[in-house]
DNA sequence: CCATCTTTGTGCACGCGTTCACAAAGACAT
DNA sequence: ATGTCTTTGTGAACGCGTGCACAAAGATGG
């Protein structure tokens, strides 16, 4: 998974525990499969091993929905979809703009699954004027100049940004007070929205780190493993030098090794 | 916040608490800002100010590191930016794959953020023949086939599947098999792993859908707050029909307004 | 050397989320 | 119609994470 939020968003929305929220999707993902392949019932062990969670999870899940199941059978796949889509709000349509044409925000428009489940790129927008009027997936980027006239005019209510850090909160800014109330963040860095928007960022340099964090962890009991027994079959590790304890000596000069730069994200607007 | 882990990561790491090593590269991110100001001290309430998060979490996070702070003085910069950076394992290299060379694939591998850090993309895979050879950020793509001897060559640990949703699993197994015991997966499916092997998943679609969930509810409140007060100054809401009571009539029939699609990565490997 | 002031480190309580385990509900066979 | 068998829906217990509030620690000034 990639980051988490950022200013809880608002109350519990009609009772409904964020964590089910998020997991919404993944149930709707899951039955879309089934559905497709004509599937009508699927019972609630069956549809937790597709999803990849704890069966007693996903029945308490649905019963956030009400009671959708009939016992001794499973559930109905076709009004199950419909269920979930209709409490994810993807009956409706939702326009989004993209903020930063780089080379992620190019991925994203040229990506599939916007497109389905009622998310409809509405604009393309960067900050470089060379960029203007060059078409994107088919979709030709507009000038940031133009940024609110595009969100006001299209009712956008989602934008994503795309931009490097430095410009994240100046868009983001902009982008509220044209009328966008959800962002999706890519750029790595912090967004300070008031309330009633919701933030939600998309961080690849912080899972990164945290699978480093598990990785050196297995490095290291490997290595603890392999001092109790002493000439075991060791595969790589380069220089763990787990060994040391605890606390052990601190260099106060540090950040030598690593780049000088700052988290630049995937794009290049100007 | 992109997504969730998948098969929690073993034990409990060292006694850090999975969210605190969450928090770690955001505190580490705000502390390297400082450092390339040269700010020499920070208290609590300033690093958590920037980083975004309360000042009592941060100082239970960094309780659990160790005591580096100095009661009525602070935490010394460039000393916890060695001590978080060395937690993290960010003190070593870490060769990456990157499997998967479509629109997102070569927007990752010219991810700036990469590079720093410790990350260093150690080689780019694509199944398609009329990729391999072709220089992609500077590095050129080598066949699927030769997947598992340069995971092995390069004692690669850390892989990151960018395919289609259809080729991720058999992608997935054949990482685990030649050595990988952590992966970043930008794909949308769920991905299966043996005990010990760390997954993360960034997951655009699932992301926008949890904020569609939020805006839908916020239009809600809103139509619902504009019904108490007759003619109140509407913005926009398209037809969120929100005033269907819970229960209410229930198609059978659904899925007929979205795509036919199945949530297509944004890559295209073949 | 003592007093004051700032800021850390943490004990404690609370709430959310997860999981177990089981009773109730309904399908299905006889 | 009755019994059996499957599967849902949920009550209850547990554990993790969060935030409050404060005592302890150390700097700073007199």
């Amino acid at each position: 998974m990639a980051t988490g939020r950022t200013h809880r968003p608002a109350t519990r929305s009609r009772g409904i525990p964020e964590a089910t929220v998020a997991r919404l999707p993944l149930y709707l993902r899951a039955l879309t499969a089934l559905s497709e392949r004509s599937v009508p019932t699927v019972s609630s062990e069956e549809l937790a091993a597709a999803a990849g969670v704890n069966s007693a999870k996903l029945r308490k899940d649905f019963s956030y929905l009400g009671s959708y199941g009939t016992r001794g059978v499973g559930y109905d796949v076709e009004y199950l979809v419909y269920q979930i889509s209709r409490e994810l709000g993807l009956t409706q349509d939702w326009p989004v703009v993209i903020v930063g044409i780089g080379n992620l925000g190019a991925a994203l428009a040229n990506y599939g699954g916007f497109a389905s489940r009622g998310f409809r790129v509405a604009a393309l927008i960067d900050a470089d004027p060379a960029m203007a009027g060059k078409p994107v997936a088919g979709i030709p980027v507009q000038h940031t100049d133009e940024l609110e006239s595009i969100i006001t005019g299209n009712g956008v209510s989602i934008g994503v940004i795309a931009t490097p850090a430095g410009a994240a909160q100046q868009v983001c800014d902009r982008l509220v007070a044209a009328g966008v109330t959800s962002i999706l963040n890519f750029a790595p860095t912090v967004l300070n929205v008031p309330d009633g928007v919701d933030v939600r960022k998309v961080d690849l340099s912080i899972e990164l780190q945290i699978l480093a964090f598990h990785e050196q962890r297995k490095a290291g009991e490997e290595a603890a493993a392999a001092a109790a027994v002493p000439a075991a079959a060791r595969k790589r590790a380069a220089a763990p030098a787990a060994g040391a304890s605890g606390s052990g000596s601190a260099p106060a000069s540090a950040s030598a090794d690593q780049g000088p730069d700052g988290d630049v994200p995937a794009v290049m607007p100007a």
